[in-house]
DNA sequence: ATATTGTGACTTTTT
DNA sequence: GTCACAATAT
C-alpha cells in the first residue's frame, strides 16, 4: 500500500502526493521523471482522487507510453487496458475512431505517415499540373503541416505574396484530396480531434467531465496545437486556439493537469515544439505548484557540473541545478584528432579498452550531431571487429515491401485510398505503365472520383491490364473477407504476386523475410492490442493505424550486444555508462544552420546538455581539426561549447600529438589571455614537448629548406609514420614524412 | 520496362 | 563523398 512511495526523495514525494491542483514538475535529466509520473497516477487512483477511467496520460512516443503502462500495472492491481494512456496521435486516433461520423470521416479512414503524405502531395501537384520546381513537395508539406500545427486551416491562412497565396490554394486542394480519399495525415489527426471537441459541445462536455486528471509527459516538446488540445480537454477556455483560460479555482468539468517537463531538454523547436508552453501553462492555469526535481540518479558529479555550467549560458531558463550524492567521479576526457579519421580511431581504441575492462558493449554509446558522422565511426568499428548498432534509418513499417503489402490491405479496406492505389497498381509490374496511369488520373479527375472507381468503370472495355488489377483487388476482397487478420495478410502477399516478385529478385531474400515478419506482426498485434480492435473500426483498420502510428523498431536487435551509435536527438531519454560525443566543432556542433534560426545557438546548447547528461560514469568529448564533409576537407575550430565547460572538470588527452596553438578561433589570437578556454591540460600555450608532429598543426605556416614557405593542409599517421601535407604554393603540394623532412614553424 | 547516367541536396525527427 | 530521385537511353 504505502510502499508505492517508498524510496522517493522529498521532492519526488511532494510531486506525487500533491493535492488535486494544476502542477508543473520541472524534472531534470535523470531525476526520476517517469517514476514520478507513473507513481502519481497510481497514487491518485489508490487514494480515490481518480479512477482509472478518469485519467488521461499523454506522451510523445509509443515507447514512453508503453513504459508507463508497464510500470503502472506493476504498481496497481488494475487493468490498464481501458485507460487513456498513449501518444497524442494515438489518443486522437482513438477519439476519431469512436466519433468518426461527427468528425466527418469514413469509418475506415486511413492514416498517412510522412512518406505517404509526401507521395500524396506529389500526386496532387502532378494532377494539377503544378511545377514542382516552384513548389517543392517537401516544402509544401512543411508549409501545410506547420499550418495545421498552429491550428490554421487553408481557409484561414494568411498569404502575403503570390507564392504563398498559391501555396495556400494548394493546401486547400490537398485538404480536399485527403477528404475525398478518406485519409488523414499526422497533423490532421490532432487538428481533427481538436476541432471535433471544439465544435461539438456535448462531446466536449462528455470528455471534460470524464477526465478529472490529465498528465503530460515531456511537456516542453508540445506544440501549439497539442497545448490547445490539452486546454480544451482540461476545460480551459472556450477553445479558441489562442484564448486564455481564466486562472483560478477549478470548476465542474475541469481537469487537473499535471505537466512534467524540462525546458533545458527542449530540442525539438525545429519541428514546432514551443518551450513557451511551459510558461503559458503556468500563467494560464494559475499553477500554484511548481516542483523541481534536481537530484540526479544517473551521472557522477563532474558530469553534472559540466552540464550545469554549460546550460547556465542559456538565457530565459526556468532554472534548475542538478546535483548528485554519487561523488565527483572521473574527469571528462577531452581529445582532439588531426582528422575525423584520427578521432574515430581514437574512439575505437578507447572503446576496445573499455570493453577489455569489462564495460558492457551496450553500455557504450557513440553520439554525434548529424547522421553523416556515423560513417567514419562505423568504418573504424568494422575494421576493428567491434559489434555495433546504428539507430535511425529505415524502420520496419517503412520498408517498401511492407508498405506495398499494406497498400493492398488498405485498398481492400478503402477503395478510395488513391495513395495505396498508386503504390500498387503496377507493383508487381502488370503492364500498367505511365500512359495508362495518366489516363486513369485524367478520368478520375474528370469524374471527381477515386482512381479505383475510374479504373473500375474504365476497365469494362475488354480484358485490359487495368481490368485485371481491379479483378485482383475484388478477388482479394471477397476471398479475405472472412479470414482473421494474419491470414488475410498472408493471402494478400501470395495472391497479389508480391511473394512471387521478391522470390525472383536477386536481393529479395531479406524482403521475403520481412513479409513473413509482417504476418508475425499481425499475430502479435492481435495478441497485444486485440482487445481495442473493436472500438477502432475492426482488426484491419486498427492494424493499419498501428502500422502508421508505430513505425516499429529501427532494426531487429540482432542477438549480440553491441556498441550504440546514434544522433544526440535519438539519445534523449537514454543513458549509458560511457558516452563518446564526437565532432565538437564550430559549424557542426553547434551546427552552422542553427546560427540563422532564432535562439538557434541556445537550442544547440540544450542539445549538448542532453548529450552530456546521457553519461553515467565516463564522458569523452572529441573534435577533429579537419573533417571530410560533403566530399570536401573542412578546417575546423573546436566547438564553443568546449570553452563553456569548467577547465577543472576536464582532462585533455590528445591521442596522436599535442599540437601548438595555431589558427582559428579558440587558439592563439585573442583567446590566449583569457584562456580558461583551450589551455590547461594538454594544449594551449603550454610549451610543446618534442612529439610526433614536432608541434605542428594543420593550418600552420612552415618553412622547408628546399621548397620554401608553405602551409600545412593535412596530416596523418603518428610516431615514426607521421606525415603532413604541405602546400608550398608555386612549389606544389607535397606529402612529407616528419621523420625525414626538416620543417620549421613560421 | 528496365538500366544507366546525371543532378542536386546535405541537421536534428516522432507521430 | 554518397544517396536519392529523375530524366534519359536501350
Amino acid at each position: 500500500m504505502s510502499d508505492l512511495l517508498a524510496g522517493l526523495n522529498p521532492d519526488q514525494f511532494a510531486a506525487v502526493t500533491l493535492p488535486s491542483q494544476h502542477a508543473l514538475i520541472l524534472a531534470g535529466a535523470g531525476s526520476g521523471k517517469t517514476r514520478v509520473l507513473t507513481t502519481r497516477i497510481a497514487w491518485l487512483i489508490q487514494h480515490g482522487q481518480a479512477n482509472p477511467h478518469s485519467v488521461l496520460a499523454v506522451t510523445f512516443t509509443n515507447k514512453a507510453a508503453k513504459e508507463m503502462l508497464t510500470r503502472l500495472s506493476a504498481m496497481l492491481p488494475i487493468n490498464t487496458r481501458g485507460m487513456w494512456i498513449g501518444t497524442f496521435h494515438g489518443l486522437c486516433n482513438r477519439l476519431l475512431r469512436a466519433h468518426y461520423r461527427e468528425a466527418g470521416l469514413p469509418q475506415l479512414f486511413q492514416i498517412l505517415d510522412s512518406g505517404d503524405q509526401l507521395s500524396a502531395i506529389k500526386r496532387l501537384l502532378k494532377n494539377l499540373g503544378v511545377d514542382d520546381e516552384k513548389f517543392p513537395p517537401r516544402e509544401l508539406m512543411h508549409f501545410i503541416n506547420s499550418h495545421k500545427e498552429q491550428g490554421i486551416r487553408a481557409g484561414e491562412a494568411e498569404a502575403w505574396d503570390d507564392w504563398t497565396r498559391r501555396r495556400v490554394a494548394l493546401y486547400a486542394e490537398y485538404e480536399a484530396q485527403c477528404q475525398r480519399e478518406g485519409v488523414v495525415d499526422f497533423a490532421e489527426l490532432l487538428l481533427r480531434a481538436y476541432e471535433l471537441l471544439n465544435r461539438n459541445e456535448p462531446l466536449r462536455r462528455h470528455y471534460q467531465t470524464r477526465f478529472s486528471h490529465i498528465l503530460v509527459d515531456e511537456f516542453q516538446d508540445t506544440n501549439k496545437l497539442q497545448y490547445a488540445w490539452l486546454k480544451l480537454l482540461a476545460g480551459r477556455g472556450p477553445g479558441v486556439l489562442s484564448a486564455d483560460g481564466a486562472p483560478g479555482a477549478l470548476g465542474a468539468g475541469q481537469a487537473v493537469v499535471f505537466a512534467v517537463g524540462d525546458d533545458d531538454q527542449s530540442i525539438y523547436a525545429f519541428r514546432g515544439a514551443e518551450v513557451g508552453n511551459m510558461r503559458d501553462f503556468e500563467r494560464e492555469f494559475g499553477v500554484l505548484n511548481v516542483i523541481r526535481l534536481e537530484q540526479n540518479y544517473r551521472s557522477h558529479g563532474n558530469i553534472l557540473d559540466a552540464a550545469n555550467a554549460l546550460i547556465a549560458h542559456n538565457r530565459g531558463r526556468l532554472g534548475k541545478n542538478l546535483w548528485t550524492d554519487a561523488g565527483a567521479g572521473e574527469p571528462i576526457r577531452v581529445f582532439e584528432g588531426f582528422t575525423d579519421l584520427d578521432e574515430a580511431r581514437f574512439i575505437v581504441d578507447e572503446v576496445r579498452e573499455l570493453i577489455r575492462d569489462g564495460v558492457e558493449r551496450d553500455q557504450i554509446a557513440l553520439l554525434y550531431r548529424s547522421n553523416a558522422q556515423s560513417r567514419v565511426l562505423e568504418h573504424q568499428l568494422f575494421s576493428a571487429g567491434v559489434p555495433y548498432r546504428v539507430h535511425g534509418g529505415l524502420r520496419f513499417f517503412e520498408r517498401q515491401e511492407i508498405k506495398h503489402a499494406l497498400a493492398y490491405l488498405r485498398l481492400i479496406a478503402n477503395a478510395d485510398d488513391d495513395t495505396a492505389f498508386a503504390r500498387v497498381v503496377n507493383f508487381p509490374t502488370r503492364g500498367i505503365g505511365t500512359r495508362s496511369l495518366e489516363a486513369l488520373q485524367e478520368a478520375a479527375h474528370r469524374a471527381n472520383s477515386s482512381l479505383y472507381n475510374a479504373a473500375a468503370s474504365l476497365s469494362g472495355k475488354a480484358g485490359t491490364a487495368v481490368g485485371g488489377f481491379i479483378r485482383l483487388i475484388e478477388k482479394l476482397r471477397s476471398e479475405t473477407a472472412a479470414l482473421p487478420l494474419p491470414e488475410k495478410v498472408e493471402h494478400i502477399i501470395d495472391v497479389s504476386g508480391l511473394r512471387q516478385h521478391y522470390l525472383g529478385e536477386k536481393e529479395g531474400g531479406e524482403r521475403l523475410e520481412n513479409l513473413s515478419e509482417l504476418i508475425n506482426a499481425a499475430v502479435s498485434f492481435l495478441r497485444e492490442d486485440g482487445d481495442r480492435t473493436a472500438e477502432e473500426g475492426g482488426e484491419v483498420a486498427a492494424f493499419l493505424a498501428h502500422a502508421s502510428l508505430e513505425a516499429g523498431e529501427h532494426q531487429a536487435g540482432a542477438g549480440e550486444t553491441a556498441i550504440q551509435l546514434m544522433t544526440v536527438h535519438a539519445a534523449k531519454g537514454l543513458e549509458f555508462d560511457a558516452v563518446f560525443l564526437s565532432g565538437l566543432e564550430q559549424g557542426l556542433f553547434p551546427h552552422e544552420n542553427a546560427a540563422q534560426e532564432r535562439d538557434g545557438l541556445e537550442e544547440e546548447r540544450r542539445l549538448m546538455y542532453v548529450a552530456i547528461t546521457r553519461a553515467r560514469k565516463r564522458l569523452y568529448l572529441g573534435w577533429a581539426q579537419t573533417r571530410m564533409l560533403h566530399g570536401q576537407t573542412r578546417y575546423c575550430a573546436p566547438s564553443i561549447f568546449l570553452d563553456e565547460l569548467p577547465v577543472a572538470l576536464l582532462s585533455r588527452i590528445t591521442p596522436v600529438a599535442a599540437p601548438t596553438p595555431a589558427y582559428g578561433r579558440g587558439y592563439g589570437a585573442g583567446s590566449q589571455a583569457t584562456s580558461q578556454t583551450s589551455s590547461s591540460g594538454g594544449y594551449g600555450q603550454a610549451p610543446m614537448a618534442a612529439d610526433a608532429y614536432g608541434g605542428l598543426r594543420i593550418g600552420q605556416n612552415v618553412e622547408h629548406s628546399r621548397f620554401g614557405q608553405g602551409v600545412i593542409v593535412a596530416a596523418e599517421g603518428g610516431g615514426n609514420d607521421a606525415r603532413v601535407q604541405v602546400n608550398f604554393g608555386s612549389a606544389g603540394v607535397k606529402w612529407l614524412a616528419l621523420a625525414y623532412a626538416k620543417l620549421t614553424p613560421r
